[in-house]
DNA sequence: TATATACTGGACTGACCGTTACACAAAAAG
DNA sequence: CTTTTTGTGTAACGGTCAGTCCAGTATATA
């Protein structure tokens, strides 16, 4: 056995994410990640092999510790009427705080998808399957709130709500008037 | 006197548009924008000052050349009540074609609001101003289609709609089949 | 034809990029 | 205490970036 690992690994993944969400892929220099994580380079080499080996596991980190965890009511076995509306709600609030992170820095996710990093197939499907679970999870909040409506049509409500969701984040950073109006479209519409 | 310039600007300026839309701002480098344009850096240079000014060049091109001549039946004095619909379907050929342009590059403007070149405000600034530009006609189309509703509703589903194209172009690089989606969301609302 | 004008081409600059190589330090095992 | 294993720190790598400089050239006016 030799020497053993100093640092705590998602502690370290959690600050590059925080680079990543701010700076973008392209836009974080690994001087930014060295600071922000208090490794140096050869460190962050030899634990994540490179720049794109520590934005993937930002990636998993973001999906464990933001997104599935605010998403965790409209996932749950018996998911609550109110939910969906609460989840709105929340994320409104997280929005409306003017120099919140949320609010400066939208989603990491759909930050990538215009960025040149979403030339790369492995993060289109990242931001693909990232899509298609936040609609999963809307579809299981508004079938809990209306619980008689015909399926197709709580797709449908499901797929329209995910896309304003996606215009929120997509407009959090150049327009948060109109980022927060898209969201208060998706919460009309679900009630 | 001296020498005139050889080059046609507006011709030079879509060429550079293009390699803007296709790799981002950051990722068009100045080689590539040489290729595109058959223009040498110091050309660039004097004409543009930089590759910002270039850019800038770029994006008044884009509002001019593409986005406003599609626009263009839903600005005009008499809006004819089809106008919208044609409009959302005419979008929809367009990305449905796989290999067409806009279908892999989506909107250029889109685009940048996610990426590091978001962080320039003017460039939010100009984001901003084409979403406002996009609502003001697809709620011109909307009262062409539906003359009595009273002008809150109109303004809400002018929202509404305008958020779900902002998501169909965030959308379309990463997801064609969302994106589709988002775009026929927004047909559904105003029928 | 002479001259003024300003566009053009290509070499160059300094800075920064992600990545690698290697010597050194630390700690677990024998 | 030595050996082995592995993390750490420093310095350097080749490459690319946006931007600059200037000599050379084409052309419109006089």
């Amino acid at each position: 056995m030799g020497r053993q690992q100093t640092f705590d690994t998602a502690e370290v993944v959690r600050a590059a994410r925080t680079v990543f969400w701010q700076h973008g892929y392209e836009d974080a220099s690994i001087p930014d990640l060295e600071a922000a994580t208090g490794l140096k380079r050869s460190s962050i080499y030899n634990a994540f092999d490179s720049k794109r080996g520590l934005f993937d596991a930002a990636v998993s980190s973001y999906l464990d510790e933001v997104v599935r965890p605010r998403l965790r009511p409209l996932t749950v076995a018996q998911v609550s009427p109110d939910a969906i509306v609460e989840y709105f709600s929340g994320l409104r609030a997280a929005l409306e705080l003017a120099d919140s992170f949320t609010a400066e820095n939208g989603c990491l996710l759909i930050n990538a998808a215009g960025g040149p990093i979403a030339h790369d197939d492995a993060v289109r499907e990242s931001v693909a399957a990232y899509r298609a679970e936040l609609q999963a999870a809307v579809r299981n909040g508004i079938e809990a709130r209306h619980p008689g409506r015909p399926a197709d049509e709580v797709d449908r409500l499901a797929e329209t709500c995910t896309a304003l969701l996606v215009a929120t984040f997509a407009l959090t950073r150049v327009d948060a008037d109109a980022a927060l109006g898209s969201l208060d479209a998706a919460r009309r519409l679900v009630d």
